[in-house]
Order: C-alpha cells, then sequence, then structure tokens
DNA sequence: ATTACTGCAAAGCATTTGCAAATGC
DNA sequence: GCATTTGCAAATGCTTTGCAGTAAT
C-alpha cells in the first residue's frame, strides 16, 4: 500500500510525476476518485517500457505490497485509455473480423466509434511509404493493416 | 448437403467458381482433404458483401440444409487465411496489448511474425496521408493504428 | 483400408461483472 | 455518512480441442 516512490528508477519517477497529476484532473472532472489502486496501476504503466498486455499488468500486481485485484487492473486501464494516457496497439475486439481477399484489392479501413461501420479505402501512396519504412527496418512485409477510429460522416452529421 | 450452386446469385457463383479451384490447388499441396464442408464454408464467405465475423458465419452454417459445424468453420477458415483467400482485419490476438503514450508520440509498429518482437516506427507523411483520407470521407479521426506483419531483419538473417 | 475431417460438447482463457466490504470525499 | 471502488470469485463469450464416428483417398 505505500507506494514508496524512492524505489522508483528515476525515468519512471518521472514520468509518474508528470502523468498522474493529468490523471487526477481527468478523474476530477469525470466526479471519479483519486484512489491508490489508481495511482499504483499508473505508476506500474511506466514501468514498463513499452508494450505489455493487461493481463501482464494485472499479473505483476497480483502479489506484493502494491497488490491491486485484477478486475481494478482492467477497470483502471480503461480509463487510463479514455485519460489519453494509454494506448491500445492490439486488441482484443469481441471477435475476429474477416474478409475476403478474392477480387477484392488490398485496402484500409475506418471504423466508426459510434455506428461500427466499416469505411473501406485505399491510398496508394501510403502502400509505398509502408514499403519504404520496411525496407529501411529490413523488415519483410507480408501484409499490413491499418485501422482508423473515429466517428463517420453520418454520425457525426445526423440526429 | 447439396450445395446447390444454381440457387447462388451470379456474382457470388463467380467468386466461388475462382476462388474454390485455388482453395483446392492449396489443399492438395498440403496433402489435405477436399470436403462437402470445405466447399460450403468458403461458399459462404463469398455470400458475404465484405466484413464478417466467424461466429456469425458459423450461426449462418449451424442449421439448414448447408449445416457445417461451428468448430469447422473455425477451422476451415484458418486454412482459407492460409491459403491467402481470406484476410484478417480485425484479430483477436490472444490479449490486448498496451502502451503508454505519455513523452511517447504516436508511432507505428512492425510485427515480426516468427518472434513476435514489436518494432516502431513512424512517418509524417504516412500520418498527414490518413488525415486526409478520412477528410474526403468525412470521416472525423480521433486515433489510427498501423500494424505490418512480416519478418523481423534477425529472423531473416539469422539461424 | 487408411487416415484425415467433422460434429459435438466440453474445456480454455482473457476479460467482465455482481456483490459485500472498504475507502475516498 | 454516503457513494464510489475494490476484491473476489463466478460468469461470459469467443475460440479451441478431444474423441468417436464419418467421409475422402
Amino acid at each position: 500500500m505505500s507506494m514508496d516512490e524512492r524505489q522508483l528508477p528515476e525515468e519512471v519517477r518521472e514520468s509518474v510525476e508528470q502523468a498522474w497529476p493529468l490523471f487526477v484532473d481527468f478523474l476530477k472532472k469525470k466526479e471519479a476518485r483519486i484512489t491508490q489502486a489508481r495511482k499504483i496501476v499508473l505508476t506500474q504503466v511506466f514501468m514498463r517500457h513499452d508494450h505489455f498486455c493487461a493481463d501482464d499488468l494485472a499479473a505483476e500486481l497480483s502479489s506484493g505490497p502494491n497488490h491491486v485485484s485484477r478486475g481494478t487492473v482492467y477497470r483502471t486501464l480503461a480509463l487510463m485509455e479514455e485519460a489519453g494516457l494509454v494506448r491500445v496497439i492490439r486488441d482484443t475486439d469481441v471477435h475476429a473480423h474477416y474478409e475476403h481477399t478474392f477480387n477484392h484489392p488490398q485496402h484500409e479501413h475506418m471504423i466508426c466509434d459510434q455506428c461500427g461501420q466499416f469505411i473501406e479505402f485505399s491510398d496508394e501512396q501510403i502502400v509505398k511509404l509502408i514499403a519504404k519504412a520496411c525496407s529501411a527496418h529490413g523488415f519483410r512485409e507480408r501484409t499490413h493493416r491499418i485501422a482508423v477510429f473515429g466517428i463517420c460522416r453520418t454520425c457525426a452529421g445526423g440526429a
């Protein structure tokens, strides 16, 4: 329960010191509470260099002095995402989506947050730039996937 | 069990007539069998205009003359993906991945099929082009996600 | 005849949720 | 003190799997 910040690596402490006030503001605006558990989760997030999965984080916090339950970790991560402090880079939608590729050239998708509609678009330039980035990194591309999230014209304009 | 093709809409029948032989070739190379169930699933895939989820497809085939079990639908979809006839546009990886956004500007990812490593890259041009595509579609972007799948330099070069 | 595939139902597994106890305000 | 959170464990829901029967080669 202590959340003793003196034990944190320097750069982690720095990030936490900057990010925590932002989360506090967000929570206040939402009229939600500032709790120990939320601070512990936020701190643990910044302990990770980059990518992590919710479940690993939950496992790390499942024991020890800074114990936070699995459910709370998931709930807090959702809040942090809403606050813009964390980004989902690979999600598990309720289920997998497919499309057939036959007579259906590569294209990308915009997905409406509100109605869930998929809008297809394609851009040769983008495809080329991705290929370029790959060769710059010595990465052999098999396929790529672009998803843009936001609000579609209908949902934005209408009712 | 009949798979009576005379009842299929014209353009569906056409796609199936072209795609099925490709799947047959793929299965032969793999020394797998050409089965009724596999043809039914393939046909059903082409009945869908574009996006569909595995579970819906399974539901559609769970009764009626062209009955195929849920397990088989999932197994066949995996084969069709391997054959390149279908593309996953939104997947359920084992679990969700996150990253913090604080002091960590927007960037994209290359994900190695073999070692699972995430390689970060960013390209201002791509971001601009996506924004442009969005405004062309009247889509209000909240965020986007690019994932490139393939083989990383280490896995390609080494052992 | 073999051997792979299918169907079924049960198991897996990350994530979510209900509820009583705890904590922040 | 009152309302939100938390922890726990049970539920959820998509997907996978084991196994016995069935179909393809």
